[in-house]
RNA sequence: GGGCUAUUAGCUCAGUUGGAUAGAGUGCUUGCCUCCGGAGCAAGAGGUCGCAGGUUCGAAUCCUGCAUAGCCCA
């Protein structure tokens, strides 16, 4: 999570959704196997689209066609007669019988029905579904794939945590939710790199080599007056130690020199144990990005002088300003201080306008919740450097750390807080990054160390492991006693006949709805209630459907709809950076 | 004082651009192991979607006001 001091400003709130070019595009979007066969959802649209056009009717903008919430209805349901009627000017029920007449013929439709007000009900033949075996079975690994996002260029920002201590258990919130969602996102055809931008210019690296210098004195039995402001954490103490090992002279150099060596020795020392606990975590950052890069480089400069090329920046007062009132603040912003010094938002300025100089048609940005009053001012820099919606802001929220119920104590500066790191060691990187991502990221989230740990229902990550780890123990035994996974013909896969199967194979078929979904709404947690959803479904078939005593023609078929079931939960856990273990 | 976000079952939370009888887990009550991993399955009870208006064929969802909580700012 980022850590800012500029002062949040005002500004009504915007919607922060950055969906893709191509989110009405037509229905040819996701990966298709070369057998040609399209899953529910697309062959709907395309016969629907067909007929529509065949009456002359243009495909409403608000068309949707999805899943009913009540499984009597159907397999899948549209609302298009109910939007066609203001236009064709007639009742939505008589357009759906017109729709349902014309789309009979269709050998892939079980059934259509007409209910309620004029929704479109459609059942889809058995044979229909058990082609999803095949389409699962011939993508592989890429099931779910989509070209949602066309290779836009995304840059995904997150953690970027000041260096000044460990990250804690919020840093791990950001971690996961930034890392899952750039797997989803070049999962849905976005091109993305992940990017941790290093704070190491401002006023917090100076109060870090202060309370190291601070302790190195003490170390030294000087006796140093305890400073104002600084970070009391025992971590420090131990780099301290450490610095002075390697800078013995370091209590007799001048003051603004000790200051320096303890801060730059301070800085990497910490940033590395960051980078470790990252990895420990399973996130990936391709880019790290200093800050005093940008100063030193004079790229802020350089976008002050764009900003006053647009008309967007001046000078007034010895000042220099953002004209942050023509986007709607409620007054201009100081990116200079009349002492010449460059403020925070100076700082972030550029270093968006560096984003999108770098090529990126699309910046995300994750942030702690309390940073929300920076957004509008944020999103109003980007408009001022030409890249109206070019910027999309995730907040995240407050992680309540608990144990049995009791709260733990956070605070970097205090110097008490859970790190990451021993969160990770006590809990598991799967089981707390499943409990990160089963919230949407804008609501606090209680992490409890005993709930998080405990094997039950209480933690949905075991639910859905076990899951996996049912298939994989069954098809072990399979192979065993010389039961092989039948073909995907329509006969050898026939034996999938029961309402059992329908369930999953109709699950299945959704699998890249969901994440076309989750990447459009940059919403991880999407993932996570779907593998609920298949596991859950998983279990029941298990207990309902027995596999390796069925017979051999009906075990083959399960062992086939199964193998599918394994790995489309693989899939979905590797999106949210958890494994898939065969045993546990 | 201004703004942002939230408020859904006892508890923790889903609910995608307005759709059909508001869902899941947990907890509670009650069943299911001669059988592929019971870390499982099934049934039951549990709701004025914070409150009051409005918009329309139709609202948990959109609009207005109010209440409560958290955060940001002045």
């Amino acid at each position: 999570m980022k850590k800012r001091d500029g002062p949040p400003g005002k500004g009504p709130s915007r919607r922060l959704d950055c969906a893709g070019k191509h989110a009405n595009g037509p229905s040819t979007r996701f990966v298709q196997g070369a057998t040609k066969q399209m899953r529910a959802k697309q062959h709907l649209e395309e016969a629907l689209r067909a007929a529509l056009a065949d009456k002359g009717w243009a495909w409403p903008e608000k068309a949707v066609i999805e899943p009913p919430k009540d499984k009597r209805f159907g397999d899948m349901s549209a609302n298009v007669a109910m939007l066609l009627a203001k236009e064709a000017k007639k009742a939505p029920r008589a357009i759906a019988e017109d729709l349902a007449a014309a789309l009979s013929a269709d050998a892939l439709f079980e059934k259509i029905d007409i209910a309620g007000p004029g929704f479109l009900n459609f059942t889809f033949a058995p044979s229909f579904w058990r082609k999803t075996v095949g389409v699962i079975r011939e993508a592989g690994e890429a099931y779910g794939d989509s070209t949602l996002g066309n290779g836009t260029r995304v840059q995904v920002e997150y953690v970027s945590a000041n260096p000044t201590g460990p990250l804690h258990i919020g840093h791990g919130r950001g971690a996961a939710l930034g890392d899952s969602l750039v797997r989803i996102m070049e999962k849905a055809g976005y091109d993305v790199e992940a990017e941790y931008y290093i704070n190491d210019a401002g006023r917090q690296m100076n109060i870090l080599g202060n309370s190291i210098l601070y302790r190195a004195r003490e170390l030294g039995g000087k006796n140093p007056a305890e400073p104002e402001d600084y970070y009391r954490g025992e971590y420090i103490i131990d780099i301290a130690r450490a610095c002075m090992a390697l800078n013995p002279g370091l209590l007799d150099l001048p003051e603004a020199e000790a200051m320096e060596v303890c801060k730059v020795y301070g800085m990497n020392d910490i940033l590395q144990g960051i980078k470790d606990d990252l990895a420990a975590f399973g996130v990936r950052h391709d880019v790290w990005f200093s800050e005093k890069s940008l100063v030193a480089d004079g790229k802020v400069e350089e976008t002050f002088a764009d900003l006053t090329a647009s008309g967007m920046g001046y000078e007034a007062d010895g000042a220099f300003w953002f004209r942050s009132t023509q986007l709607g603040d409620d007054k201009d912003r100081v990116l200079r201080k009349s002492n010449g010094d460059t403020t925070y938002f100076a700082s972030d300025i550029a270093y968006h306008d560096n984003k999108f100089k770098r090529g990126f048609d699309l910046v995300v940005d994750i942030w702690g919740a309390d940073h929300h009053g920076y957004v509008p001012r944020m999103m109003a820099a980007c408009e001022a450097l030409g890249k109206k919606g070019g910027l999309a802001v995730i907040l995240v929220n407050l992680v309540n750390l608990l144990k049995n119920g009791e709260p733990i104590a956070m605070s970097t500066r205090a110097g008490q807080f859970e790190t990451l790191k021993d969160v990770v060691d006590e809990v598991g990187s799967d089981a707390s990054r499943f409990m990160f991502l089963s919230r949407k990221s804008d609501s606090k989230l209680d992490f409890d160390l005993e709930l998080v740990k405990q094997q039950s229902m209480d933690n949905p990550v075991y639910y859905v492991q076990y899951a996996y780890a049912r298939i994989r123990s069954l098809q072990k035994k399979a192979e065993e006693a010389g039961t092989r996974a039948a073909e995907d013909t329509p006969a050898a896969l026939a034996p999938l006949d029961t309402e059992h199967d329908m369930e999953l194979l109709r699950l299945l078929d959704q699998y890249p709805d969901y994440v076309e979904s989750a990447a459009r709404t940059q919403s991880p947690h999407l993932i996570s209630m779907y593998l609920q959803e298949l596991a859950s479904t998983l279990h029941r078939y298990y207990t309902n459907c027995h596999v390796l005593s069925a017979g051999e023609d009906v075990a083959a078929a399960r062992l086939a709809l199964l193998g599918c079931v394994a790995d489309v939960l693989k899939n979905g856990l590797g999106l949210l950076g958890v494994s898939a273990p065969d045993s546990m």
